[in-house]
DNA sequence: ATATATATAATGGTTAGACCAAAGGTTAGA
DNA sequence: TCTAACCTTTGGTCTAACCATTATATATAT
């Protein structure tokens, strides 16, 4: 009896139980071709990840008690929170426990995205400056396609955006937030939506090591530049959007350079810090 | 006893047991800042992840049994199961099976990279435009930085792979491995690492949508604009090698659309296919 | 002696059932 | 009506086994 199964449960009078969607469970051999045997937790997150990449359980739904899940698939509890545990890691899960709580699936994509890029750093595998040339690399043909691509009316927007943030000079902290703001619009306007993923993660990260550092008068530099490439797309210009944009992040970059900032390297990768219980 | 801590074991007469680096085992609290109660699996998880970040684990060590593992955090084996999992995920760890096996510390990055990018992928979120568009502006402007900051020897090493190529014109799978590595040496002479690693994921799930496609005619080609795009690297002409790779990639994506290739949209993410079990 | 088969041990993979802890809901009391 | 005590659901953890895989050593046959 080892053989992993699927004991579809009787889909009926499930009256009592659930409020989370009746799910399809059924598993498949997952794991390397060369006749290995494949592992349950492996099985049981492929069958979930399918489920959930498909369509088949939307974004925001929770899946099944874990115990559940178990007698579905017809294996003990904790091959499936090894399943979780990994599909968690991917982004793919988030769980909370209590009564309110179970697994829901969530598209979390940049979290992984993230960690790895972390790990990286981390590692010493890379440096500050390949993530600002990344940075570069990205954004700069990002308002070029934008001021191609963009719809008027975002960009409309986002010349608001930057308006909204003259009026912030004093507030050091809602300055750097709506230049931020403007650099995640601008990126959203050229259309694709994996470049919006990649420049999004790697503000966060470079965001991050900042940490306030960033004063006032520098923040109205880089507005001074914001409004230059609002200009440039409404006018449709894209070379004078890449360049101004160039200049812009490269500016940025310097003053990193000079400040000597290093990279908050915490190998913390997805998990945020210290929580409230001291450890021996 | 609910308390986790770490019962550093009497690091001396383990004469018996290991080869494996002696690990230097203690937990700090991980998870929200928000008081919430850190989860003993995050905790374990973080644990190992700053030592395999922070070099107190070389890449290729072994970790302690499992076994010991929950024995030095003072934690059961489930936790550190559910641990391990996560960090596998992460692409930090790899586990083998049976004797000479265990938890070897790797630093498999790209996995989770390419993961979350298939993610995106199956799940709709993005396109297979999106992805050629992404490879479009990492690589070209690799080129061009490849032919500022390249070393001549690179270079030439580059050469010799676009020549060897020449000799492979009836080989199909042999000329098309000898593409892929050209492109692989290219971006590398850029010189940043985490540009070498998001091609590398990108090109990797492109080849796989491939799948043996590609036909003679069209790798020659491609052949042929490797040659020139050498040629502009040796005289450091960037410019001319920044637009050649760019001709060369816009050509491939058109014959791919041609093709109407779809994205090999499995929901695999990490784990490759099916194995020999069958299921129910 | 060499090669092949077989036992041994180390280690991950899995099971079963129990209990703890968090958090939403319900109900009783003020 | 508001509050506080319970109750239930669900994830988190523990224990103690046993199964499955694989490297290594040992024995056996050629």
């Amino acid at each position: 009896m080892s053989q992993i199964q699927d004991k579809k449960p009787a889909q009926g009078e499930t009256g009592r139980s659930g409020n989370y969607q009746p799910v399809n469970l059924s598993l498949q051999a997952a794991g390397d071709s060369r006749g290995k045997r494949p592992k349950a937790y492996a099985q049981v997150a492929q069958s979930i990840r399918r489920q959930v990449l498909t369509g088949g359980l939307a974004k925001g739904e929770r899946l099944p008690p874990e115990r559940e899940l178990a007698d579905a698939f017809g294996v003990s509890r904790m091959v499936v929170r090894e399943a979780i545990r990994a599909l968690e890691s991917d982004g793919l899960l988030q769980v909370r426990p209590g009564a309110g709580g179970g697994s829901f699936v969530t598209h979390d994509f940049d979290k992984p995205l993230g960690a790895s890029i972390n790990n990286l750093l981390a590692g010493g595998a890379i440096t500050l400056d390949n993530l600002f040339e990344l940075r570069l690399m990205l954004e700069a043909p990002a308002a070029a396609m934008a001021a191609v691509r963009g719809r008027r009316a975002d960009i409309e927007d986002l010349a608001r955006v930057v308006e909204q943030a003259d009026d912030l000079a004093d507030d050091s902290e809602a300055l750097r937030a709506a230049n931020l703001e403007f650099h995640r619009r601008l990126v959203a306007l050229a259309g694709n939506p994996l470049l919006s993923s990649l420049c999004e993660t790697v503000l966060a990260i470079l965001v991050k090591s900042l940490q306030g550092r960033l004063n006032v008068e520098l923040s109205r530099r880089v507005l001074e530049y914001h409004h230059h490439i609002v200009g440039a797309l409404l006018e449709r210009r894209a070379e004078d959007a890449r360049r101004l944009t160039a200049q812009d992040l490269e500016q940025l970059h310097q003053r990193y350079n000079k400040m000597g900032i290093r990279v908050d390297v915490n190998p913390e990768a997805a998990a945020p810090a210290a929580g409230g219980r001291e450890i021996s």
